[in-house]
DNA sequence: TTAATTCGCGCAAACGTTTTCGTGTTGAAA
DNA sequence: TTTCAACACGAAAACGTTTGCGCGAATTAA
């Protein structure tokens, strides 16, 4: 019923100015301890607490923080909201979240929508879509306004900010490596089209391991699957050409995959031909989800630390935030966090 | 490198005063043709957005909501984010989320830091901890302040707010009576504590189904798990427990849990101890994540729509909000939406 | 020519803060 | 008694908008 209290109002009623109330409530010595201990005694009665949004026209700082990502119904992304969350909350910081959908009208949509005040910087991941057409204008445009960002995951090289990503590279090769000492002989690889430039590293990552096992890569066994359409018959269409990758090349002992999803269904098309796992094909996905730890069998995949990747975004950014004044030359940082390979059933 | 332009500097540029400017860009009929276009032309030019934190200021709207959930590492709620946003941003709103990670203090500072002006109004889905405490005041003081809050899935019937539920009942029932008519005679259940609502009304659902098909329902194939600690070692304890139950009631032949983990180990225990799943034990979960259609054998669940529910919360509040004006006796509605079960491979 | 309109624009207030600078009152020192 | 510092407080500007109102100039009607 009751609206929150102003300064105005408690300057009314204790018959006293706006700044002086302002003053004894922030313990200035210009007070005398009288009024001071009187209006913060009111103050308390009624619960009064400063409005944010006066502070932040006043201050020109929002404490609120944007990240936009591509979707939030996926392990790996939750994860670094989490992360994101945890350190901005505990600087002081609140997080407002748009999500893209993959689309790049959404995510330009979005960073305008935050871009005029709302927010002191963003955290983002970018859209699929944005990737394919190459488009970085509203990326730049936000950062020549004074805006910082922080890009994780799927970033973008010529883009001038600080980054935070995974060694995708060499996370697919500690999965390609595990799978050789493991004694696989023919090792496939299921990966997504190379305009993701997750799954484009994560394919190089496995190519530059076989050679440097002395293993020529052949193109039979590099699926590159098109997820730019996911429909509920997806996964059908997924099954139905890993299975044709196993028809035509009987011999594999070995799939590495760039997701939780494509490893399970390769599991699946792999056992419904008759092959065992990890007895006659050997596993290891990429992002430890919760499908890696609960399928069965259980996957062994390439871990990506999704919350530290958060977390270390959101400190880079409050970082960059709060030393904005010192007009230093500026200088971008890329963060790598180290994958690491979580062993369980699926390997032997 | 340079700021946003303001309309201050608009009016210096242009040499017209800032009232001119924004009337101007409003297009009122108050300003000459010329100088309307002239000033629209040098707006468009430097890409003159309004500062959303002035208008929030002037028009004391934010256009912002805030969502507070448990965590968000979680099928159901990610779903729900998902609705939340989806009609947020349809409507020109941003979400703001805040986790409490089941923590009542969390929950507190939370609402406190986005109740001082940041937010219009609130979507909450309530930590387990403020239920097992059953204290309830931040939401009542929030509420007297004029804050509209809307509540999903863990809500408070004592509280006076707009509710979007599920009916879990009549959603256990479902469940029940399909085990029922698939030939199971003895049906367990494997729930939570009673102070967490869903758990509580999940389970009551299961007796009242059971009785409804004249079965008497044994106190020892209600397994309550208690889940306030949730750590690494859970799924082994929570295994034990559920085998357990099984060496105790060999002749358990359906099992009812209230969320898919629980199923999921409940399978696996089954499987160890030698039963075939469908064949000797049938099992359905609640909640149709991604780990129910992902894991073998597929799992039979009471599906929640919980992007259905996020979305409709959004509605409520933003309804709500828009209509604050009019001061009538305020009124409550609970929406219950629809459970659905999806039928899968470990039911026959 | 005068009076009444219309037009085009600026002033100022308001939203809720914080903070700088003045200013009137008090008490003590000279 | 005069002078000055210390004290306690208020006025006002600023952050960036929107909008009701007033005002001078131009236009029209009488």
């Amino acid at each position: 019923m009751k609206r929150k209290i102003t300064l105005k109002q408690i300057a009314r009623e204790l018959d006293v100015s706006i700044s002086t109330v302002s003053k004894a409530l922030r313990n200035s010595s210009e007070i005398s301890q009288d009024t001071r201990e009187k209006v913060q005694a009111f103050a308390k009665f009624y619960n009064y607490k400063p409005n944010n949004i006066a502070l932040s026209l006043k201050n020109r700082k929002t404490k609120n923080i944007g990240v936009i990502i591509p979707e939030i119904v996926h392990y790996f992304f939750s994860k670094a909201i989490n992360g994101i969350e945890l350190v901005a909350n505990k600087r002081g910081y609140n997080v407002i979240i748009g999500l893209s959908n993959e689309s790049f009208d959404k995510e330009v949509l979005n960073m305008e929508m935050l871009a005029n005040g709302s927010i002191d910087g963003f955290i983002l991941s970018i859209a699929k879509e944005t990737l394919s057409l190459q488009d970085y204008h509203h990326f730049n445009e936000t950062i020549n306004q004074g805006m910082p960002i922080v890009m994780f995951d799927r970033v973008i090289d010529e883009i001038n900010c600080d980054k935070v990503i995974v060694d995708d590279v060499k996370g697919a090769k500690i999965a390609v490596n595990k799978l050789v000492s493991n004694g696989c002989k023919n090792i496939a690889i299921i990966t997504t089209k190379d305009y993701i430039s997750v799954g484009k590293l994560r394919t190089q990552g496995y190519i530059e391991a076989l050679k440097e096992n002395n293993i020529e890569p052949v193109p039979n066994l590099i699926l590159k699957v098109d997820d730019k359409f996911v429909t509920d018959d997806y996964l059908n269409i997924l099954e139905d050409e890993i299975t044709k990758l196993f028809k035509k090349n009987e011999n594999i002992d070995g799939v590495f995959t760039v997701n939780e999803i494509y490893a399970l269904t390769a599991i699946k098309a792999a056992r419904k031909l008759g092959k065992k796992i990890p007895d006659d094909v050997q596993v290891i996905g990429f992002t430890d989800g919760v499908l890696s730890k609960h399928a069965t069998p259980s996957l062994t995949t390439v871990k990506q630390h999704g919350q530290a990747m958060g977390e270390k975004a959101a400190e880079m950014l409050i970082d960059k935030i709060e030393n904005e004044n010192e007009e230093v030359e500026e200088v971008y940082k890329t963060i790598v966090i180290e994958t690491e390979l979580v062993e369980r059933e699926s390997t032997k």
